[in-house]
RNA sequence: GGGGGCGUAGCUCAGCCGGUAGAGCAGCAGACUUUUAAUCUGUUGGUCCCGGGUUCGAUUCCCGGCGCCCCCA
């Protein structure tokens, strides 16, 4: 570089850029065969060649000699670069003044141990496979401003080994599912994402506008009442990895757009389910991580083996203020009583009983639980989906796994009788004239279909974010979803 | 909605009681054939998040806004 070099890094880079190409060298080239993945080529014997790849992340560059460190994705190796071995031009001109950290590189070379022991790969050859613009991250620290992270998570990723283990264990964790699911006779399917009515869930759904159809679309809030439908034609046991989107309300618990897993089993019912569920989740969390053991990110550890404790609504909101809230059959006293006790939740008078209960159980109840728990025997009108109860007509046959606060699992003994479930809808449309916005619409396409004969059937809705958050003990959602949602600055 | 916190060089961070900004890494120039955050010498680089106000003077104090985090409702 000359006097007029330029100050900003990008523009170094660029001159750089031009420098390779009048030097006849293609700084993208379209493919490198290699031979090894760095991990691979570290562990081989001395003596072996090889053909790697990967990023250059530290170079300790001296007058005929260099260290240097290739990454990619099995880890990380030491390369030798010597003036001997590459030649003077080339060292001198090319790697000594136009390669820059962050750069993709092929190394083809030979296996051999320096004098402090590591095992390094000797380069007779440096290949550019594609030039860098802008400089990476701090070496040493790496990027950690947690916003930064979010945003530009390729350098979260290329930097922070532990975010790349996360995302890998999210990865593994979901094909674990899959395969339990698999082995049991459940087909994949895929169900609509943009739809005519946002159904299948209590939530705010994103609108949308279909140009060609000249209607309003919704992006779906659940993907239930279409496996229900699979199941109505005849497709006994379905799942479906389903990004859902919910316009709600953003905490460390929620997303607006994340991903649930729902199944359904033709035959079964939610006793069927939870058993079900206990191997399901067993499996998976001991396929990815060894055990049934998790340790939390407060340090509690949890264990999701054997059989989970069950408890009812009832006697958990009994226990935690010793409100009985079969005492109380509509919403109206049981406010007045919530009122008395001086409980207070909010939107407190436009709430039904099932969702005031709902608001209570999350204000007293739910905090305390570290689980793994089955929370069961759900008010009918806080489950305007599931079967009611043979015994108990007024609740239904549901329930949720609730761990360290978080609900993970929500599943139940779907209703399949069409007429109780018109009258559900009619129900929640009072509700939602009442001002209730989380109530649902009714829904005549589903009720069609349920009209032409369902089989029992138990379901099952699981947030994959929130389990492999817990998993990973990453304290928000976004620690978990490659690139959230973020207001662009 | 209320309260608290953060925002300074590409990255990681200092910056006192208000006096127009520093370090390490990265970059640039040079030395160096066994380095491991290489070392040594020299050196470039700033919309101090944005906009007002107070002041002779604001990165600093005050007000408003933007982005992000946490807690509460």
């Amino acid at each position: 570089m000359n006097a007029e070099t330029p100050v900003d890094q990008r523009e170094v880079r660029l001159a750089k850029l031009a420098r390779l190409r009048e030097s006849g060298i293609n700084p993208y080239p379209g493919r490198f065969p290699k031979t090894h993945k760095l991990a691979q080529a570290k562990g081989s014997e001395p003596g072996t060649k090889v053909t790697v790849a990967g990023r250059l992340m530290t170079a300790r560059v001296m007058g005929k000699l260099s260290f240097a460190t290739l990454g990619d994705e099995s880890g990380r190796v030491q390369v030798s670069v010597s003036q001997e071995d590459v030649g003077e031009t080339f060292y001198k001109e090319i790697w000594k003044k136009l390669i820059d950290l962050g750069d993709f590189l092929g190394i083809e070379g030979e296996m051999w141990i320096t004098k402090s022991g590591e095992s390094t790969i000797k380069a007779t050859k440096v290949t550019f496979l594609g030039k860098t613009l802008r400089p990476l991250p701090e070496k040493w620290h790496g990027l950690t401003d947690r916003e930064s992270c979010w945003r530009q998570r390729y350098l979260d990723l290329a930097m922070n080994e532990e975010t790349v283990e996360r995302f890998r264990f999210r990865s593994r964790f979901i094909t674990a599912l899959r395969r339990v699911l698999d082995g049991d006779g459940f087909h994949e399917i895929d169900t609509p994402i943009l739809t005519t009515k946002a159904s299948g869930a209590a939530a705010r759904p994103f609108k949308s506008w279909h140009n060609s159809l000249g209607m309003d679309v919704f992006l779906r809030i659940a993907p239930e009442t279409y496996l229900k439908r699979a199941v109505v034609g005849g497709m006994e046991r379905v799942y479906e990895m389903a990004r859902c989107f919910r316009n709600e309300g953003m905490d460390p618990s929620h997303l607006q757009d994340f991903t649930m897993l729902e199944w359904y089993a033709a035959y079964w019912d939610w006793t069927d389910n939870m058993a079900f569920t206990e191997r399901l989740l067993q499996s998976a969390i001991a396929e990815v991580t060894g055990s049934t053991k998790v340790v939390l990110s407060g340090g509690a550890e949890i264990d999701f083996g054997g059989h989970w404790p069950r408890v009812t609504f009832r006697d958990l909101i009994h226990a935690d203020t010793g409100l009985d809230i079969e005492k109380f059959p509509d919403a109206l006293g049981l406010r007045a009583e919530m009122r008395a006790r001086h409980i207070d939740v909010e939107e407190m008078d436009v709430l039904g009983r099932g969702n005031l209960i709902d608001a209570l159980y999350k204000k007293v109840s739910r905090p305390k639980l570290v689980g793994p728990v089955f929370l069961c025997e759900h008010p009918i009108d806080l489950s305007p989906l599931a079967r009611r109860n043979d015994d108990k007509p007024h609740l239904t046959d549901r329930f949720q796994v609730v761990v360290n606060g978080w609900e993970i699992v929500n599943a139940y003994s779907e209703l399949v009788d069409p007429i109780d479930q018109r009258e559900r809808f009619e129900e929640q449309a009072r509700l939602k004239a009442g001002g209730d916005q989380d109530a649902m619409d009714m829904d005549e396409d589903y009720l069609l279909a349920m009209e032409h004969g369902m089989p029992p059937i138990s379901g099952f809705g699981m947030g994959i974010d929130r389990i492999v958050a817990l998993l990973t003990r990453a304290e928000n959602l976004r620690d978990v979803v490659l690139f959230p949602l973020l207001r662009p600055n």
